[in-house]
DNA sequence: AATGCTTCATAAGTAAAAGCGATTATTTAC
DNA sequence: GTAAATAATCGCTTTTACTTATGAAGCATT
């Protein structure tokens, strides 16, 4: 039989290397658990696939000392089973999801008022994680670089209905009305949606959140006129601020602390958004991230509705 | 059953690769040779070692995609494999002796006369291979070095008793007397060894070889006396040529192109010294070792009697 | 939705091997 | 010489690895 290295096994090396380390067959087979004869019959294994003696044995108590071929194969053998140790623990660490690298898709309202915390309990859990955020103002995009595996997870905003994706919600999130602070208004009512009918508005571009607004203000008669469009929250909320207009905005996306500005709910109230964290269908996901969804789920969950 | 990365064998890992690369167990499987059925079980054990899928199967004609577990151990999986190939290549050079060292022991007479020839051979055969030289004039320190392991094959001087070292004869040595080029002697003719008697000589130092000869000459009622003597054979000679007495060299020492001694031969003549390579008795050599044992031997034949 | 096609898993059987215990041969140490 | 240590070998049992055959699941096409 010509065998090569081809079918050499992991077992063999190890054989090798215990031997090579206690100098004899009997004390290399306690180490390994296995009877002499077993280590042996290894050994005998190795030399058949090596083409020649890996051991010249000298007899009686004397240690068993490496042939040129046997050192040669023991170097490599030292390296291949270090690797797998190696792999062994990096494995426990994947498990532990306390290694590798996450990347998380998210957009600007969810990165100012959600993430900060979530990540920041995350990085207290595990902090070898290496996370990365890629920020978008396009849900789609997002979608679709979950499906190409460019993320591992990613905020979106509902209706979902791609089947790569599969998503939990993390909460619903109602569209209010920006009002500048010096402007009267009953304050502990809603505000009628009604009045924003013929009203210059400030709003985001036309992005697929912004459509989701302006199809149902025109299904509730209210037909909407920017003047201003801007994808960047705060310059929205800059632009009521200086007077331009009213404007309606996912509250998330509201610096409430704001006292420059004043936020009403609507009467009657548009369709809230949900927001969702999702990741690619059917695949298997590091721990880290379950981690994080659970982690995201709870925080958020605790929040209250402050929305 | 906690099966652990321990019980991992190459097989497994060649699996792992040939499944990410083809993307189908089934054609992994053609590729190594191996039953559709075969592959499956195969990356069911990596499975159960890993402790979590490799694979995520999605069914149908789709391509198998790898887990992050997948992706990791397969990392290690290709460095283990490229290992284990390199390993093969340099047993076949080790078994083809063309890489390696070769540290050789020698003495000032072989490494002036033998050494130049042969090392030239081997070093056209094999040119990768390292060939170093460690000259010593101690017949002992050599023997000492090769039965330590320092040594992968030594040139000596017999006779040998050391039973650590095997060794075979490369020629016999004669000794003969080295006169200064200008006494008057009959050329052609043998040197009478009573002629030495009484004169100042010209020696080596007090080791081995030297007291070889001292031995003999005195067994031949021969007393010799020493008025220089150097280890070193050019020394020697140049002390002869200067006139400070006759000397008795072995004739591979002298350098028989100076036409300002001449050499002749002892009548009775003395034992020859007998010149050996020699290695560890029992062990395993490299087969550069061998080679250049036979170059060696059949050079040094190829020069004929010119002793 | 029924079918065919591709893919992988599973079951059953067989052949190979890996392992064990006992024995033997060889060598050193005394 | 005898005792101790070491590894190879033999017969045997158990385990495993592989094969063939079959089943199940998903996509694509009709």
């Amino acid at each position: 039989m010509n065998m090569s290295l081809q079918n050499i096994e992991i077992r063999h090396l190890a054989a090798l290397r215990a031997v090579a380390e206690e100098g004899s067959f009997g004390r290399a087979a306690d180490r390994l658990g296995f009877s002499q004869s077993a280590v042996s019959q290894q050994i005998a294994g190795l030399e058949r696939a090596v083409g020649q003696p890996v051991f010249d044995r000298l007899g009686g108590p004397r240690k068993a000392e490496m042939t040129p071929a046997g050192r040669l194969v023991l170097k490599h053998a030292e390296s291949i089973l270090a690797r797998l140790d190696l792999a062994g623990q990096e494995l426990d660490k994947l498990r532990a999801g306390t290694n590798g690298r996450l990347v998380i898709g998210t957009f600007q309202s969810v990165s100012v008022k959600l993430l900060p915390a979530v990540v920041s309990l995350v990085r207290k859990e595990t902090p070898d994680l290496d996370i990365r955020l890629v920020e978008s103002d396009d849900n789609d995009e997002l979608i679709q670089r979950l499906a190409d595996d460019e993320l591992d997870l990613s905020f979106l905003i509902g209706p979902l209905d791609d089947d790569r994706i599969e998503a939990i919600e993390i909460c619903r999130d109602p569209f209010v009305v920006v009002l500048p602070g010096d402007v009267e208004t009953s304050s502990e009512h809603n505000y009628p949606l009604s009045e924003l009918e013929g009203r210059a508005m400030v709003g985001g571009q036309a992005c697929s959140c912004q459509e989701l607004i302006d199809d149902e203000l025109r299904s509730a008669g209210v037909t909407p006129e920017y003047v201003f469009r801007s994808n960047d929250n705060g310059a929205v909320q800059a632009m009521v601020r200086a007077g331009m207009g009213p404007s309606i905005m996912a509250l998330l996306a509201v610096e409430t602390d704001d006292p420059r500005v004043k936020v009403r709910h609507l009467d009657p109230p548009l369709t809230p958004r949900t927001i969702y964290v999702g990741w690619r269908r059917g695949r298997t996901r590091p721990p880290a991230v379950d981690r994080f969804v659970e982690l995201t789920v709870s925080t958020t969950r605790n929040r209250g509705d402050q929305n």
